[in-house]
DNA sequence: TTTTTAATTTACCAAAAGGTAAAAAATAAA
DNA sequence: TTTATTTTTTACCTTTTGGTAAATTAAAAA
């Protein structure tokens, strides 16, 4: 929670629960989900603030009663789908778990997210893809850290023989960007498997095939 | 050539190579080179002629002399990636090989594409998590077709025995996604590698990680 | 019921955007 | 050298954009 100072200023003003300000959360969360889809179909140069608040069914001069600036509503979209890869991508935590476990599980669970939040998923990547102006920061200062205890767990598994000798590095950003095109690649996907809208069963399929695929790749034993 | 129709005919009225026709080239490749980095940093909607003119040093009003709108020089862009595409990623030229060394020398080939051309890969990517506007029609009729070949001869291998039983579609997608992400998410990697810009070693341990990846996890025997 | 606070609408605005139109300058062809 | 063509510049124009300011309405608290 303590992680972003972004915006959160507006929402942490020590709320009772009055009719008012329940509703006030439910306007602000259409808010975001519209600033979400419509920041992941542009990026965030291309959005409009007026298209945003139309999504959202409100005027755009209400939207910015609610989301004083287009940064702010950015940063806080961003900052919903950073919380959620936090919360449920942790790789140290079954610590104790076989390296097919723990990659298995990992790989299933980024799956799911592209599955679940492929519009926050598209903000990230379009970020990235622009050269990260404004998450760069929060990449050095949190996701580097992380990522370097991930890399010597992966590191430690090969000393012990118990995963071939893999760039560990290089094997973060594999399963990183095999999961995520799921969210990111998905109206290719869509056209070359000939169907309108990945369903829950090419999901399936889908998250089957790649953790597979990897746990194969690293060569559990 | 044939393959796209997009404004190329700007460029293909029967040029006899006079100083005049040599120096439009000349102007038109540097006006194609800003447009691909503006475009790889802001996708299309939030890139701007005028950015892009200063970029080729010339005046908005020069630019739209040479590219009537920005449609066309998106167009035009998008195009030039698509091409390399096509000229250096066929699958079933070397259909004698063995798995091993069709899929390694199509990682390869990709890999290299995502360092000499990652403004293109990026332009591309931003269009397609973008919906894929302008591509779609193109992905259909195109891509589509050379995918399900190539999906056939991935099958055979595994029919007879060459290689692990995988969900072949799924495996192109990672290996699109595993080779892409070193254009796309370049930026991500070098805060994660600590380093400014990913450098031929990089990309040279990168393309090893990646394709030694790749062929142990189809299992090629 | 009155006063305060919160939410919404109305009226603007300056800057940036993609372009059009036409004149001026530079180059090539006759 | 004159004429025709190509390139560049100058002057505008309309629409869209993010945002301010203030008035109005709705709701909650005293």
């Amino acid at each position: 929670m303590g992680l972003f100072r972004w915006g959160d200023e507006l929402t942490e003003k020590k709320s009772k629960r009055t009719k008012q300000s329940v509703n006030r959360l439910l306007i602000e969360s259409r808010i975001l989900r519209s600033a979400e889809i419509v920041f992941a179909a542009k990026g965030f140069s291309g959005a409009s603030m007026e298209r945003i608040a139309e999504l959202a069914k409100i005027s755009k001069q209400n939207l910015i009663y609610y989301f004083p600036n287009k940064d702010l509503l950015y940063k806080r979209v961003l900052k919903e789908i950073l919380d959620i890869w936090i919360e449920k991508l942790s790789f140290l935590e079954h610590q104790g778990a076989s390296p097919e476990v723990v990659i298995g599980s990992y790989v299933r669970e980024k799956m799911q997210i592209s599955r679940l939040y492929p519009n926050g998923s598209k903000v990230f990547a379009h970020e990235i893809i622009s050269g990260a102006p404004v998450l760069k920061d929060y990449l050095i200062s949190h996701l580097k850290p992380q990522f370097d205890r991930d890399v010597e767990l992966v590191k430690s598994w090969i000393n012990k023989g118990l995963i071939e000798d893999i760039d560990p590095q290089h094997l973060f950003f594999t399963i990183w960007a095999a999961t995520q095109t799921y969210a990111d690649f998905s109206v290719q996907m869509e056209v070359l498997l000939g169907t309108n809208q990945l369903s829950d069963d090419d999901f399936k399929r889908a998250e089957i095939a790649v953790t597979d695929l990897i746990v194969r790749a690293i060569g559990a034993k």
